[in-house]
RNA sequence: GCCCAGAUAGCUCAGUUGGUAGAGCAAAGGACUGAAAAUCCUUGUGUCGGUGGUUCGAUUCCACCUCUGGGCA
């Protein structure tokens, strides 16, 4: 039934939580390999800013979903599926069962529930987004309410992103998506071979070692790393890998006048916000 | 010691020409299918610094006091 039919383990839970530890000891004694579930892992050289395991730990345990693409590069879902499956069917043929560790929920949730393929279309997006910019968000939920009725009263019509994904697949199918939606979803594991385990604790613990964590960040030399970053990608705030928390707090120190407390402070609150969205979809 | 400016939500501040107040951030809860460490939604009773006075009514006007900035000695 499902795409891969081969069991699968997942271990969720909130940022500095423990999961990459615990990954690494269960890796050691049982016949898996580690797929990384994390938004900015995937980028090449974001190490320290993304508590990207050491290049030691990443060469003794094959991880998966790791330094895949360049900073420069923008990741999304789609690229996230490639990489995957290549991967997977790897360490099929090895006998290997996936340990899924990491706390981007939504890629999580993507793997237990299954998904539909919708098309992606980059130039159809920026047309759509094109819109978004110019005429204002009312312009595009009047297009969408006329285009399909069912979808507008089910999403969220004041959230930009989700309007313009939903116009950009209607555009490219020329189908309404509520009814494309209603078709079944693609399920990579089986249910029954699926194994969840969370890994989690109190909200101000994770916060007061998150706190901690950033200091030993900045430690290892986060600002140099960032320095060197965009000077050899020619980076700037609008590239995605430096929406990653971190990143998008610190770069301001570099390129404009904000102070390293502040950087720290937008730093920590970011990740406290984090871990409680993390929090909400493990109530899932 | 004198002069000036402040004192309002956890923080930064608006505001009420006198009828007991509201934004941003934080906090709490939530959504989540190709940017997700993103994006978006919901939730605001607080001795309006203290004590008096004027008034039907004061957080708002007046007096005094306390505290905090800044200036002058």
């Amino acid at each position: 039934m499902s795409k891969y039919s081969m069991p699968a383990i997942f271990l969720l839970g909130p940022t500095a939580s423990g999961k990459t530890d615990l990954s690494m000891h269960i890796a050691e004694s049982f016949p898996v390999e580690i797929f990384s579930i994390d938004s900015a892992m995937v980028y090449q050289s974001l190490n320290i800013g993304s508590c990207k395991p050491t290049k030691a730990q990443l060469s003794k345990y094959k991880h998966h979903l790791v330094d895949i693409i360049p900073p420069n590069v923008n990741f999304s879902l789609g690229i996230f599926l490639d990489f995957l499956d290549r991967s997977i069917l790897a360490i099929k043929s090895k006998g290997k069962i996936p340990l899924f560790v990491g706390g981007s929920m939504m890629f999580h949730n993507v793997l237990i529930n299954g998904f539909h393929d919708f098309p992606s279309c980059k130039e159809t997006r920026r047309k759509v987004e094109k819109k978004y910019e110019q005429e204002g968000l009312n312009k595009i939920q009047s297009e969408l309410a006329a285009l399909d009725q069912a979808l507008f009263k089910e999403i969220d019509i004041y959230n930009p992103r989700r309007l313009i994904r939903a116009l950009e697949i209607i555009h490219i199918t020329g189908e309404k998506l509520s009814t494309l939606k209603q078709q079944p979803k693609i399920q990579l594991f089986d249910k029954k071979t699926v194994h969840l385990a969370a890994v989690n604790d109190e909200k101000t613990l994770l916060a007061e070692r998150s706190k901690k964590r950033l200091n030993e960040i900045l430690q290892n030399g986060l600002l140099q790393e960032i320095e060197q970053l965009i000077e050899k990608y020619d980076l700037t705030k609008q590239n995605q890998s430096m929406q990653a928390i971190n990143y998008k707090q610190f770069l301001p120190h570099l390129l404009e006048d904000v102070s390293l407390d502040d950087c720290f402070y937008d730093a920590n609150k970011a990740t406290k916000l984090l871990i409680k969205s993390q929090q909400t979809w493990l109530k899932k």
